[in-house]
DNA sequence: ATGAATTTGTGAAGAAGGTAACAGATTGCG
DNA sequence: CGCAATCTGTTACCTTCTTCACAAATTCAT
């Protein structure tokens, strides 16, 4: 708490400034400006400045930001070193595929654990990632001090599932189920839902069939890049 | 065009009102309250009244909605009933749990077929969808009036890709990688980064520890529950 | 060294979205 | 029927986010 508040949106946007700077690195650039992040990135220049203004003064006039520094920062602000250890509930299609991801790799982010309750896929292995018994949840969860979960069961087991690991001490969950979820306060939800995305952007294309001419489906959109 | 503009949000939590009435007629509920959607949605009731407000006057007062005519408004409005073929790019972890997923039974969403590069993977089936080289996605994308692409391909080729399915005509493209796509101005697209979702929640997680007393965790982090 | 070119940080205005509150319409109980 | 209870639609306000526009600082070419 001892930040001083950061807008929800620019919170979003930082994962993708430092994604984006570790790309600068890499090859070696070494200054760069909100006009060419903004070029990148797809987002205002003035957005750009004001979200880094957030977390104080991180450019210099004429110049624009320094690379090296700038990611740095973002490092230390975003917790980048540290390792954060998540676990997976619910290893089927999506599930699966998640744990496949490498989020350690680009994000430091680690699944330690799949859960399930299909004994056929109990005591298998997915990528080195062990699928083990709701019964060992909470157990699991405290060994590798585990906070974060990500969702992924069937809709009709998701309340009651999320019920079983708030239970169990955890304190976010990213839910791709399209149940909302009923919890505590002290717990957050981040809900993916994928298939309303995918209707969302239907609905668009079909209610305002863009013409050559005309920008207004565009300009309609610029919100949905986040 | 001829439909007067409703908020982007609006047209964001319209599927989801959608999906719910879908449940309440299943169950043969009759009428139902801004209040009681509110409680099951987690959307504050007189923003509920006001997203319907924008489609028209859709409830009686002292009554509330009556979920069938409003179900079917809604069906009407986002053209629920019509088919929309999609097709997919990228069979790979996730292409796969997409192509699985059954959008067409709760969404009269159809994917049609998977395009991939890898030989082993071209000419197989995943879920009796097809998977076919991407030499014949123009061909196919035609044959089957598709207009959307969902783009799970690797994020080094993402912008190739995009270029390509571009050229043979889409005008919609659901995004998975994290790369930031160059297209023309009337092509649409939204971006599902579900890297950045769950830095996200760990960034939330870890700057804000929820203390039982304190809720600003939670009020911070209301506007993510979309 | 000088001055033109850059580029930031931010004040101010605007756009978009959320919500309290209430008039008015309707329901449904007694 | 008469009246309390219910519940919408919307006005008014509030909060959050975006963007314009510009002074101030710095760079860079000459
Ligand atoms: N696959 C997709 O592309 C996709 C798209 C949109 C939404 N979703 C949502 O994601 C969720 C998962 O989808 P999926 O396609 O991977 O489904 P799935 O059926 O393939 O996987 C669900 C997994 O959860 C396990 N499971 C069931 N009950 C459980 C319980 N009580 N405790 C622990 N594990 C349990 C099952 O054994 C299975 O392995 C669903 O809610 C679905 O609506 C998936
Ligand atoms: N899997 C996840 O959980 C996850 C999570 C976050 C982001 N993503 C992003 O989603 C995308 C896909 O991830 P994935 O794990 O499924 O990767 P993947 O490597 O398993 O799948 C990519 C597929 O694309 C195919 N492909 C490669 N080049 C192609 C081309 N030029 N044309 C057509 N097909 C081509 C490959 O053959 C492969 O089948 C990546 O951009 C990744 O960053 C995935």
């Amino acid at each position: 708490m001892e930040d001083q508040k950061i807008p929800q949106v620019t919170a979003k946007r930082l994962p993708l400034y430092y994604r984006y700077l570790e790309k600068l690195h890499a090859i070696g650039k070494k200054r760069v400006s909100s006009a060419q992040l903004s070029e990148a990135l797809q987002i205002d220049p003035a957005t750009i400045r004001r979200d880094f203004s957030y977390l104080g003064e991180l450019g210099k006039k004429g110049y624009g930001y320094n690379v090296n520094y700038l990611l740095q920062f973002l490092r230390d602000f975003l917790r980048q070193d540290e390792v954060t250890n998540v676990v997976l509930v619910g290893v089927g299609n999506l599930g699966t595929a998640l744990l496949r991801y490498n989020f350690y790799r680009s994000h430091n982010t680690k699944i330690v654990a799949g859960f399930d309750n299909d004994p056929a896929k109990i005591g298998t292995e997915v990528d080195g990632i062990p699928v083990l018994s709701m019964d060992r949840f909470k157990e699991v969860a405290e060994l590798h001090n585990v906070e974060v979960v990500i969702l992924t069961v069937p809709a009709s087991v998701a309340q009651a599932t999320a019920d079983q690991i708030v239970e169990a001490g955890i304190r976010g969950i990213l839910n791709f189920t399209p149940a909302r979820l009923n919890v505590p306060p002290n717990v957050r939800i981040h809900h993916i839902d994928l298939t309303t995305e995918l209707q969302t952007l239907i609905y668009f294309l079909k209610k305002f069939p863009v013409d050559e001419e005309s920008e207004t489906a565009r300009e309609m959109d610029e919100a949905h890049k986040n």
